[in-house]
DNA sequence: GTCTGCGAGGTTTTT
DNA sequence: CCTCGCAGAC
């Protein structure tokens, strides 16, 4: 089990030697060419802290991969020798292939070019025993935390209802996103749980050390206690890492700056690369604070600024630019580019979120055909960027109807499916019949007959012969004590397990055994006989499961690759649309993108503010500053007037983001197109950008009934509704508090209150709303 | 121990 | 509205 870390530990200890003198700068540097000034600053100031502030499109992994093949080529470390942290892992391979490509695959691998957890893992099995672990501790995911966190919240009698597990294994995340341990946790934050947050914080590490195993937050907290508590393992590594460099820099929390400062402190051979604007994981404990500071961490640092944007338009970064510039507390960086004007970012309103996806859909294909003097763009080309996933269903729903072909990254992940976990479940407890938690999720799956009652059995008779639940099945077979059924089932599983766990011991072809372990348990048989619709689905997503099993040499290695790489297959290449979350977008670009949903309430998100007040709002618009940033020549911005949020129709005013583009850099665009002229005159002082797409006619417009006509298959927004829309827009300095008003979705009300063109009205049926006056009519103005 | 009906709640997500 | 999780009936 240990071998391969010995091994490695003798490699490294080797590669600590003198480097042999081999030419550095003499050779010549062929990738150093095309690098502009400030790329070629931040790869060749090697020595020292540095900070890269990359904004968007400026560069960044090629910077960071150049300066990687730059320590190489100059003799300056040996590939293990680099530590090069990542967040995800995505991000890790993409360096590791481009290195390859830049050093000319000379370089064999790198060892410690992975995420910081998949760092972690690697130090941590090393020096497991350091923290009362073995070094064969398996990693929970989210879904067995929250049962372990369910267990002891069962134990102390607290109410499931008011604190959930869920609610407390957040917390738990929180507080070693932190780097805080249980007798660490602030008074005031310990209140939930009837004051015992820190108590069941505890006594949750002792139940994992316990079960020989770690959560994620633990993998760095584990490996920081080792650092701290063993001066001689931290120089040892700290000679061994002789440079480091973290990507991404502005999404590192509490624990994993202190990790990196811990390697850092003899050397300070660190490099960070990020965008203090691109923060947007506060919300997961990414402290923005790291990156504003790392000066003052790191005296004497070097910044770099990579300023120049080799990704979009003048127009499009001019936009962005503008709308981050409304963020207080930023580092500050002025990106420029040399790609003249092209589009200006383009802004429409539309009636209601379907209209929007319609009109979304009908100008993918009119960009596919080429449009606007601009090259076609092929569907792979095109992104949807929403901000909750939730979003995503109009756009679904469209798309399959018009026959656009799209996909959605980020849904349901591929190992997060319950088929996927309890197949996994089994694996693991054949590999090491110690896992207690995998034996729970699956010992009554399929109903085997073992419910509650026989669990507490199997729990007690573990807790009191000190052995493990699969054991103590054992036992209680041997001995009786089970109701028959339970017995008979429960005595056939442990025999399974004995069967499968010696196959594992012997070796058996991985597969093989895995699909037999499936078949031999039931679990195949019982998605066989399910009839929902999904049960063929889950089966097939089992056969990919085996499939994925053939990439690896064991079931042991399978297993932990997937703890740690929890990532979905993507089917790149194919000819589709992109639909997907803001978040997931980071990092990504796409010649042309769609920005919907920019309304108050939904981006910036209500609950963002809500719970973070300035600090969410300044989240959210780096969130609306990536999006924008994501595309290469066309952007454009959408909002819709009425969203129906939980099957009811909700009014919603634009986003305030809307009214912080500035308007040079934006053109606003007449829904559906075409040529009907906006004929309401502009309110004189009013000119912001969102009362602008307001007071465009859209719905008189010749190319509106057109479009109806051709719409055809559903009725659209009727016209009636449309042209009530106008009178009203010219109507809307009329309204006064008192006047009694008509709005489409919400019936009659009356007008309570006047702010611009915002009013707020209690409505007789739907309440107090705040509506936009050109929604609404004067009641004695609608014909009926 | 398993099945059915009722009520609550319903951002973002990687490892 | 629709999904999930829990409590009560078989």
């Amino acid at each position: 089990m240990t071998s391969w870390i010995d091994d490695e530990a003798e490699a490294l200890e080797a590669a600590v030697a003198p480097l042999s003198a081999r030419a550095a700068a003499a050779r010549p540097a062929p990738y150093l060419d095309g690098l502009n000034p400030d790329q070629r600053a931040a790869v060749e100031t090697l020595d020292g802290p540095v900070l890269i502030l990359a904004g968007a499109g400026t560069g960044k992994t090629r910077a960071l991969t150049t300066r990687i093949a730059h320590l190489l080529h100059t003799g300056r470390a040996r590939p293990n020798q680099i530590l090069a942290v990542t967040f995800t892992n995505k991000a890790a391979r993409d360096m590791r292939s481009r290195v390859g490509s830049l050093v000319g695959g000379v370089v064999e691998g790198m060892p410690w070019l992975g995420t910081f957890h998949a760092l972690s893992v690697r130090i941590l099995r090393r020096h497991a025993e350091l923290v009362g672990l073995k070094s064969n501790f398996t990693i929970l995911d989210t879904d067995d935390q929250v049962r372990l966190i369910r267990q002891i919240v069962q134990a102390h009698r607290i109410d499931e209802k008011r604190w959930p597990p869920r609610l407390l294994a957040g917390l738990i995340d929180g507080w070693k996103n932190r780097a805080l341990t249980p007798a660490r946790v602030p008074a005031s934050e310990s209140s939930a749980y009837d004051h015992r947050g820190a108590e069941l914080y505890a006594e949750y590490q002792d139940r994992l050390r316990t079960l020989n195993a770690c959560d994620f937050g633990d993998l760095l907290l584990h490996v920081l206690r080792i650092l701290q508590g063993h001066p001689d393992v931290l120089a040892q590594y700290q000679r061994w890492f002789r440079y480091i460099l973290v990507d991404e820099y502005q999404d590192t929390n509490v624990a994993q700056y202190l990790w990196l400062r811990l390697l850092a402190a003899s050397h300070r051979n660190i490099c960070v690369v990020g965008d203090d604007d691109q923060s947007i994981y506060g919300w997961r404990g990414a402290e923005v604070g790291n990156i504003l500071r790392f000066e003052k961490d790191f005296p004497g640092t070097a910044v770099v600024r990579l300023e120049r944007n080799y990704r979009s338009t003048a127009h499009i970064l001019a936009a962005a630019s503008a709308l981050i510039a409304a963020n207080e507390h930023r580092l500050g960086k002025t990106l420029w580019t040399e790609t003249p004007g092209g589009e200006k970012v383009r802004l429409i309103g539309h009636w209601d979120g379907e209209e929007e996806a319609r009109w979304i859909g009908e100008e993918i294909e009119a960009l596919g055909r080429g449009t606007r003097g601009l090259d076609p763009v092929r569907p792979d080309g095109i992104a949807i960027l929403v901000r909750a996933s939730h979003q995503m269903r109009a756009f679904e729903d469209r798309f399959l109807t018009i026959g656009l072909p799209y996909r959605v990254i980020g849904g349901p992940r591929f190992y997060e499916r319950q088929e996927i976990r309890d197949a996994m479940a089994y694996f693991r407890v054949a590999v090491s019949p110690d896992d207690g938690l995998a034996f729970e999720r699956i010992v009554n799956v399929p109903k085997r007959g073992i419910g509650d009652k026989a669990l507490q059995e199997i729990n007690r008779t573990a807790r009191a012969s000190g052995v493990s639940l699969l054991d103590a099945a054992g036992l209680l077979v041997a001995n009786g004590g089970l109701p028959p059924r339970a017995h008979a089932a429960l005595g056939q599983l442990v025999d399974g397990f004995d069967r499968w766990h010696a196959a594992v011991r012997d070796g058996h072809d991985h597969l093989e055994l895995a699909e037999a372990i499936l078949e031999e348990s039931g679990y195949t048989d019982m998605w066989r006989a399910e009839k929902s619709p999904d049960a063929q689905g889950r089966l097939d997503n089992l056969k990919e499961l085996v499939k994925a099993l053939g990439e690896f040499e064991n079931l042991q290695g399978f297993l932990e690759h997937v703890s740690l790489v929890m990532e979905n297959e993507t089917d790149e290449g194919a000819e589709k649309v992109s639909v997907m979350t803001l978040h997931a977008a980071k990092g990504l670009e796409f010649p042309a993108v769609f920005l919907p949903g920019w309304e108050d309430g939904l981006f910036p998100s209500q609950r963002s503010m809500d719970a973070s007040g300035i600090k969410g709002l300044e989240e959210e618009r780096r969130l609306a500053y990536v999006g924008i940033t994501r595309a290469e020549r066309l952007c454009t911005v959408s909002f819709a007037a009425n969203r129906r949020v939980y099957n009811q129709w909700q009014s919603q005013l634009p986003s305030r983001f809307v009214d912080e583009l500035p308007a040079a850099h934006v053109e606003v665009l007449t829904p559906p197109g075409l040529y009907g002229g906006g004929f309401v005159a502009a309110a004189p002082g009013r000119s912001t950008l969102a009362d602008t797409v307001a007071k465009a006619d859209v719905y008189n417009s010749p190319g509106w009934k057109r479009m109806q006509a051709r719409a055809g298959e559903r009725p659209v927004s009727p016209p009636r509704e449309a042209r009530e829309m106008v009178i009203d827009a010219t109507a809307s300095a009329a309204f006064e508090a008192g006047t009694r008003v008509f709005h489409q979705k919400f019936g009659y009300g009356t007008v309570a209150d006047v702010e611009g063109d915002k009013l707020a009205i209690d409505f007789e049926k739907a309440g107090r709303k705040n509506v936009v006056a050109r929604f609404v009519t004067a009641a004695d103005a609608v014909p009926f």
